[in-house]
RNA sequence: GUGGGCGUAGCUCAGCUGGUAGAGCAUCGCGUUGUGGUCGCGAGGGUCGCGGGUUCAAGCCCCGUCGUUCACCCCA
C-alpha cells in the first residue's frame, strides 16, 4: 500500500501534542462546571432541513448518504452539524419538558464544514460552547455571565498568548443605522463587518453603492465603527454623533453594563474591550455580540465568538431565548501546535521506565511496575533487556523522566534504585511507595516553546 | 466554487542553460563487553507525487492529473 497522503482540513495530533488539547479541554470543562454548566453531547448528524433553516444556503454542509441507497426521495436527508448551536436548539426543543430553565450547558465536540482549508480554518474541528437558554425570557445579566465564564476559562490557559474579547451590541448598531435613516440595516451591518479585511474607504464606497446610504450616512457609520473603549466612555462618544433611537439607547445601556461588569476581570493576558466595529455578519444575533483575538495571531480571525439570540429555538408556542459563546479549540491549538510553539513534554504517559536486567528477571520488573501503578504512578516495563545505556536512551526518547533499576545487595536481597535521567541523580527507592518529588512529573505537561508573540507582523502592515 | 505558489530521503531543503540523486538533522552500528546525553568513524534509507509527451538523454522542458498551500468567499 502506498503511503497515504494527509487530508487537508482534517488535522490530527501526535500523542504528545494531544496532551495540549486534553489539557485545554480539561481546563475549560472544569471552569464551566465551576459555574454550574452541565455537559451534553449531541449526535453528529441533524436532518438537513434543521441545518439549512434560516435560509442559510451558503453553509457548506457535509451530507450523509448510504452507499446502497436506492430511493433517494424517501430519505429527507441528513448532514453533519457545522456548529453546536443548531443541534443545541433542536435538543432544547426535543427535551424542553425535562430540562430546568434557565438551562445552562457546555458542549465540546467536533463539527464539520465543507470549506477550503486554510491556517486556522478546517473541515473538521473542535469547538467548546457554553450557552444559557431561558423559557420565554432570559435576563440580560446572563449575557454578562457567559462573558465572565469564558474570560475566566481563557485566563486559566496560561500557556497560550493573551486574548482580547471584543464586545458590541446589535441593538446599538442597528438602532444607530435605523436612527440615521439607513434603508437597509442588515446590509449595512454586513458591510461594516468587513472592516477588519478591507480599508474603511472601500467599505464606505460599498455602503453607498450596496446599502444605499448617502456619503454623510456612510461616514457616520464608519465613525461609529472606530469607537473602542475599555470602560463605558464609549457611550458619550456615540451620543456625540447625534443619532437618537430607542433601540440605540437600549444597546448603549446593555453594552455599558457588560463592559463595566467584566472590567474587573481584565488581566495582563485577558482583556475586554467595547469595539463598535464588531457586527458578526448576517446571523441570528439580536443583542450582545462577541469576538476574540489571540495576541500575535490576529490573522486567525476570531477564535471565540458568540452572542445573544432572542429566538434560539421556538416550537410555535414557546420561544427560548439564549446567549452563548464558542471557543474554536482547533482554531487556536492546531496552528500553535503545528508551529511547535506548544507541545506535551513526553510522547508517552509513563513517569517511570522499569529497566529489565535480563529476561529471567522480567517477572520482578513487572511486579515492581504493578507496585508503582497501585499508587497511581504511570509506568512501563522496558521492552527488552538491552544494555542499561540503551534502556535509559529508550526512556529519554520518550520523555520518561525516571528509570527504575533492580539492584542486588551484598546479602543477596533485592533492592531498587531510581534515576532521574534529567539530572542523573540516582537514589534508593521502594516501588511500593515512591512518588516523584515534583507532582507535575506524574502526568505529561504542556510546554510552551518558542515565542508566544506569533509571526503575524508582516501581514499586519496593510 | 474562482485565481496564484509548491510537490526530491523520516524531517527541512539544495540540485546551474537537460548529462549517472545530494546536504543538514533524525535513525541504526562501532569506538565504549550492562548507566544515556558529548565526540569520532561508519551504515541504511529515493518508483524525484502520478500518467503521458519532446529528446541520444528529463528531477529539470511541454500537456494532463492528483495532492498540498496561499488569497477571495465565509467563518471557530
Amino acid at each position: 500500500m502506498n503511503k497515504p497522503t494527509p487530508l487537508s482540513g482534517f488535522p490530527e495530533f501526535l500523542p504528545s501534542q494531544r496532551t495540549v488539547e486534553r489539557e485545554v479541554i480539561a481546563t475549560l470543562s472544569r471552569t464551566f462546571e465551576l459555574h454550574g454548566f452541565g455537559n451534553i453531547e449531541t449526535r453528529a448528524v441533524e436532518p438537513m432541513d434543521q441545518l439549512l433553516r434560516k435560509g442559510d444556503t451558503s453553509k457548506e454542509v457535509y451530507v450523509l448518504k448510504r452507499l446502497q441507497e436506492q430511493d433517494e426521495s424517501r430519505d429527507k436527508g441528513m448532514g453533519l452539524h457545522f456548529d453546536l448551536t443548531v443541534p443545541f436548539a433542536r435538543y432544547v426543543l426535543e427535551n424542553a419538558g425535562k430540562l430546568e430553565f434557565p438551562f445552562r450547558r457546555y458542549q465540546i465536540q467536533k463539527v464539520w464544514r465543507g470549506e477550503r482549508p486554510q491556517e486556522g480554518r478546517f473541515r473538521e474541528f473542535a469547538q467548546a460552547d457554553i450557552d444559557i437558554v431561558g423559557r420565554d425570557t432570559l435576563p440580560f445579566h446572563h449575557d454578562v455571565e457567559v462573558a465572565r465564564v469564558m474570560l475566566e476559562a481563557l485566563g486559566k490557559l496560561t500557556f497560550l498568548p493573551g486574548f482580547t474579547l471584543q464586545v458590541n451590541n446589535r441593538k446599538l448598531i442597528q438602532g444607530f443605522y435605523a436612527g440615521l435613516g439607513a434603508p437597509d440595516v442588515e446590509e449595512t451591518m454586513r458591510l461594516i463587518d468587513k472592516l477588519d479585511k478591507m480599508p474603511a474607504t472601500e467599505v464606505g464606497k460599498l455602503l453607498v453603492a450596496e446599502a444605499g446610504l448617502t456619503d454623510e450616512q456612510a461616514a457616520k457609520c464608519l465613525e461609529l465603527a472606530t469607537i473602542t473603549a475599555t470602560d463605558d466612555s464609549f457611550v458619550e462618544q456615540v451620543r456625540a454623533l447625534g443619532i437618537e433611537s430607542e433601540l440605540l439607547e437600549e444597546g448603549l445601556t446593555e453594552l455599558a453594563t457588560l463592559i463595566t461588569a467584566t472590567a474587573p476581570l481584565n488581566t495582563d493576558s485577558v482583556r475586554v474591550v467595547a469595539d463598535l466595529s464588531i457586527a458578526r455578519g448576517l446571523d441570528y444575533y439580536t443583542g450582545t455580540v462577541f469576538e476574540t483575538r489571540l495576541d500575535g495571531y490576529e490573522s486567525l480571525g476570531s477564535i471565540c465568538s458568540g452572542g445573544r439570540y432572542d429566538a434560539l429555538a421556538s416550537d410555535g408556542k414557546t420561544t427560548y431565548p439564549g446567549v452563548g459563546i464558542s471557543l474554536g479549540v482547533s482554531r487556536v491549538l492546531v496552528p500553535l501546535v503545528q508551529k511547535g510553539v506548544l507541545d506535551g513534554d513526553r510522547k508517552v504517559p509513563s513517569t517511570v521506565l522499569v529497566a529489565v536486567a535480563d529476561e529471567e528477571s522480567r517477572a520482578e520488573a513487572d511486579a515492581a511496575a504493578q507496585q508503582l501503578r497501585a499508587h497511581d504512578v504511570a509506568c512501563e516495563v522496558s521492552p527488552n533487556a538491552a544494555k542499561f545505556g540503551k534502556q535509559i536512551r529508550f526512556a529519554e526518547r520518550r520523555g520518561i523522566p525516571y528509570v527504575l533499576f533492580a539492584t542486588r545487595r551484598e546479602d543477596g536481597t533485592e533492592a531498587y534504585e531510581i534515576k532521574d535521567i534529567r539530572t542523573g541523580d540516582q537514589v534508593p527507592a521502594d516501588p511500593a511507595t515512591w512518588t516523584p518529588a515534583d507532582q507535575n512529573d506524574l502526568t505529561p505537561q504542556v510546554v510552551s516553546t518558542g515565542s508566544t508573540t506569533g509571526n503575524d507582523n508582516e501581514e499586519q502592515e496593510k
